[in-house]
RNA sequence: GCUGGCGUAGCUCAGUCGGUAGAGCAGCUGAUUUGUAAUCAGCCGGUCGGGGGUUCGAAUCCCUUCGCCAGCUCCA
C-alpha cells in the first residue's frame, strides 16, 4: 500500500477517479435499477456511464450532485477489497449489472480474484476497481457537475446506449473555482461569438455548415492564404486549381468511392454521377499524370487552396472548427523513397516556422503502422524511421500513437488547443504508397526506367477554417498588427477636423495600411470605445493640433495612449510591426 | 447520425396560470462639435425558426421539421 499526498502529480487523477465513484453511487441510490459502466478521470475531471430508464435532464444534475455531498459528508470508508473470481462476477450479476461482468470476464481472465472498491463496504457502492482511491469520501469537496449527455458502451455507435454524467473536481475549492472562471472566460473567446462580434464570418441555416466570409474575415483569410504562398513558393512549391466536381470514375480509382463515398456530396449530371471533391490528392494524381516525369522533377510539390465539401453528419458540426465546406493549404509532394525523410524535414520546419509566425502552441504525434494496412511491412518500417529520423533532425518533440497510421501509410499529425481545452487537428504529414499505385504513376530514374513515386500528403494551416477559429479562440480576435483585419482607425475630434483625417486615412492607405475613418458625430471616448471593443489595434487620434502640427495621436489597443507623432513616424512604426509580425506576445 | 438542451427585433435578453409582444444596445432623424472606453431626445424595427394540431384565444400546451449548443460516434 502506498499513501498519496496531495501534492504528488497523481493525486488529483486519483482524486477524479474516487469522484467518479462518488457519483456512481449518488446515482444508483437515487436511481435504483441503474447499470453503471465505467466511470474514469480524464484530463479535465471526470465523468461515468450509465444505462438508466429515462436520460438524464439538467435538474437531475442538481439531484445527483446533492446526493453526492451527502454522501461526502458522510465521510464514508472507501475499501479496497479482494474478492475471489467466482463471487465478483455473481455478486454484479445479481445486482443487475452485466456490464460489469462483461467487464470482469474481460480484463481478469485466468486471475483467482478480482480488486474491487467499495463505498461503507457494500451498503453505498461497489465497483470493479484496481484504484487507488482516497480512504473516505469525506475528502472529497470540491467538486462540480457540469453535462449530461450520450455516449454508447465500449464507444460503439451501434451498441448500448449510455447516458454520460460529466464533471470536474480539484483538490481545493480555490482551483475548483479557478478552473470554473477559466471556463467562463474561455466562453468569451469562442470564436464562433468573436467572429459575429468582429464581423468576420456568418452562418446561414440554408447552408449548414458552410461559412460566409464577411468582407473582415476575406481579409483575414486572404492574408493567410498569401502568407502561405509566400512560405511555400521558396521551398519549392507550385499552386495548382483542379476541378471541383469529378466523374464516379476519379473516385473509383482512387478507393475513396468504396471507403469515402457516405461522406461525398454526389451529384447526377446527364446520366453520370458525379461526386464532389472532399479532398484534392486524387486530382493531384491526374496532375501528376498529366506529363512525363523526371528523376530530376522531383520532388515535386502541388500546392492548392481550392475549396472541398465534405458531407459531414449534421451533428458534429461545429463553428469553423468542423464544417462541411473548407479548403486547405494542402499539398502533396511525389518524392523518391531516398528523398522522404528529407522532405518530412523540411516539412517539419515549415510547420515550426509557421506556428511561430501565429504564436501558436501545438503537439505532434506520430503514428504508426495500424492492423489493417496495405504494402508490406518492410516499407512500411522504412517509412516509419524515415519519419522518426526527420523529427529528431528537426529537433521536433513528438509523441507516438501505435498503430493509429492510415491503412496506406504512416503520419505526422499536430494538435492545437482551442479556448475550452479541446484538441483539434491542423497541420499534418502522412506518407502515402497506395495512391501512386492506383493512379499507376511512374518516374523515370536515372537509369532509364520507370519507378513509382511515393506521395506525401501534407497541410499546415490544416484547414483555412479550423486555423483561423484556433487563431480567434487564441488571441481572443485581438489580432496582431499583421493579421488585423483594420490595422488603424482614425478618429477626428470634431467635424472641422475630418478633411485633415481623410489625408492621413490616404497617406497610410497609400502605405499599404488597413484603415478606416470613423466621422461620426460622436465624442472621441466614444469613438474609442467602440474601435478598443472592434480590436483594432490602433486608433489615431487627430484634432486641432494634430492637423496643425501635421500628427496624429496614437493609442494602441493594448497601450493605450503613446502620445502625438508625425503620420511618417506613425506609418513606419505600424510597418515596422507589419514586417516582424509584431512577434511579441498577443495581449488583450 | 445518436441523447439531451435551446430557438422572441441586427445583437444581448425579459415575457407569470394560455388572454392584444417588451427593454437595453445597434440603426434612422434631430440637437450637440466633443481630446483617449458609452452626449441627449424622438423614431423605426418582430408572421415569437418553419409547418400542423388542441383551444373562444397559443411566444406559452401537443406533434412534426429545420437550425444552433454540449457530449458520443466519426474527422482537417
Amino acid at each position: 500500500m502506498k499513501i498519496v499526498t496531495g501534492d504528488a502529480p497523481e493525486a488529483l487523477h486519483l482524486y477524479r477517479h474516487s469522484t467518479a465513484h462518488l457519483l456512481a453511487a449518488a446515482v444508483t441510490q437515487l436511481f435504483p435499477g441503474t447499470q453503471c459502466g465505467i466511470g474514469p478521470a480524464t484530463d479535465e475531471g471526470f465523468f461515468y456511464d450509465f444505462v438508466v430508464e429515462r436520460p438524464f435532464v439538467p435538474e437531475d444534475l442538481e439531484r445527483i450532485e446533492a446526493k453526492m455531498r451527502e454522501i461526502a459528508q458522510g465521510d464514508f470508508v472507501y475499501e479496497r477489497q479482494m474478492w475471489p473470481r467466482d463471487e465478483a462476477l455473481a455478486f454484479f450479476a445479481q445486482r443487475g449489472e452485466p456490464l460489469k461482468v462483461q467487464l470482469i470476464e474481460e480484463k481478469t481472465a485466468g486471475q483467482d480474484t478480482v480488486s474491487v472498491y467499495t463505498i461503507k463496504d457494500r451498503d453505498l457502492f461497489v465497483d470493479f476497481c484496481v484504484g487507488p482511491h482516497v480512504p473516505s469520501s469525506g475528502k472529497l469537496k470540491a467538486f462540480k457537475l457540469l453535462t449530461t449527455s450520450n455516449a454508447y458502451w465500449k464507444g460503439d455507435a451501434q451498441g448500448q446506449p449510455m447516458q454520460r454524467v460529466s464533471g470536474t473536481a480539484f483538490l481545493s475549492d480555490k482551483e475548483l473555482q479557478a478552473h470554473l472562471t477559466r471556463l467562463e472566460e474561455a466562453k468569451k473567446r469562442d470564436h464562433r461569438k468573436v467572429g459575429k462580434d468582429l464581423g468576420l464570418f456568418t452562418f446561414h441555416p440554408w447552408a449548414p455548415g458552410a461559412t460566409f466570409w464577411l468582407d473582415k474575415g476575406t481579409t483575414l483569410y486572404n492574408i493567410l492564404a498569401n502568407y502561405m504562398r509566400e512560405v511555400l513558393f521558396p521551398a519549392g512549391y507550385v499552386e495548382v486549381k483542379t476541378p471541383l466536381v469529378f466523374n464516379k470514375a476519379l473516385w473509383e480509382t482512387s478507393g475513396h468511392w468504396e471507403h469515402y463515398r457516405q461522406n461525398m456530396f454526389l451529384i447526377e449530371a446527364e446520366g453520370e454521377q458525379m461526386g464532389m471533391k472532399a479532398m484534392n490528392c486524387p486530382g493531384h494524381m491526374l496532375v501528376f499524370g498529366s506529363g512525363v516525369r523526371s528523376y530530376r522533377d522531383l520532388p515535386l510539390r502541388l500546392h492548392e487552396q481550392t475549396p472541398l465539401h465534405r458531407n459531414e453528419a449534421s451533428g458534429v458540426l461545429t463553428g469553423l472548427t468542423r464544417v462541411r465546406q473548407f479548403s486547405q493549404d494542402d499539398a502533396h509532394c511525389f518524392v523518391t523513397e531516398d528523398q522522404i525523410a528529407d522532405e518530412v524535414e523540411q516539412l517539419l520546419k515549415l510547420v515550426q516556422r509557421v506556428y511561430r509566425d501565429f504564436g501558436l502552441e501545438y503537439a505532434a504525434k506520430l503514428s504508426t503502422r495500424p492492423a489493417q494496412f496495405l504494402g508490406e511491412v518492410a516499407t512500411w518500417d522504412h517509412a516509419e524511421a524515415s519519419l522518426r529520423q526527420a523529427l529528431e533532425r528537426a529537433g521536433q518533440a513528438y509523441t507516438v500513437n501505435e498503430g493509429d497510421g492510415a491503412f496506406y501509410g504512416p503520419k505526422i499529425d499536430f494538435d492545437v488547443t482551442d479556448a475550452i481545452g479541446r484538441k483539434w487537428q491542423c497541420a499534418t504529414i502522412q506518407l502515402d504508397y497506395q495512391l501512386p499505385q492506383r493512379f499507376d504513376l511512374h518516374y523515370i530514374g536515372a537509369d532509364n526506367a520507370q519507378h513509382r513515386p511515393v506521395v506525401i500528403h501534407r497541410a499546415i494551416f490544416g484547414s483555412f477554417e479550423r486555423f483561423i477559429a484556433l487563431l480567434i479562440e487564441n488571441s481572443a480576435g485581438a489580432f496582431p498588427l499583421w493579421l488585423a483585419p483594420v490595422q488603424a482607425r482614425v478618429l477626428p475630434i470634431a467635424d472641422r477636423h475630418v478633411d485633415y483625417a481623410q489625408q492621413v486615412e490616404a497617406r497610410l492607405a497609400a502605405a499599404g495600411l488597413r484603415v478606416e475613418l470613423d466621422a461620426r458625430q460622436e465624442k472621441v471616448n466614444y469613438k474609442i470605445r467602440e474601435a478598443q471593443l472592434g480590436k483594432i489595434p490602433y486608433m489615431l487620434v487627430v484634432g486641432d493640433r494634430e492637423a496643425a502640427e501635421g500628427q496624429v495621436a496614437v493609442r494602441s489597443r493594448a497601450g493605450g495612449d503613446l502620445g502625438a507623432t508625425p503620420v511618417d513616424a506613425c506609418i513606419q512604426r505600424l510597418l515596422d510591426e507589419v514586417a516582424t509580425k509584431g512577434l511579441v506576445p498577443v495581449t488583450q
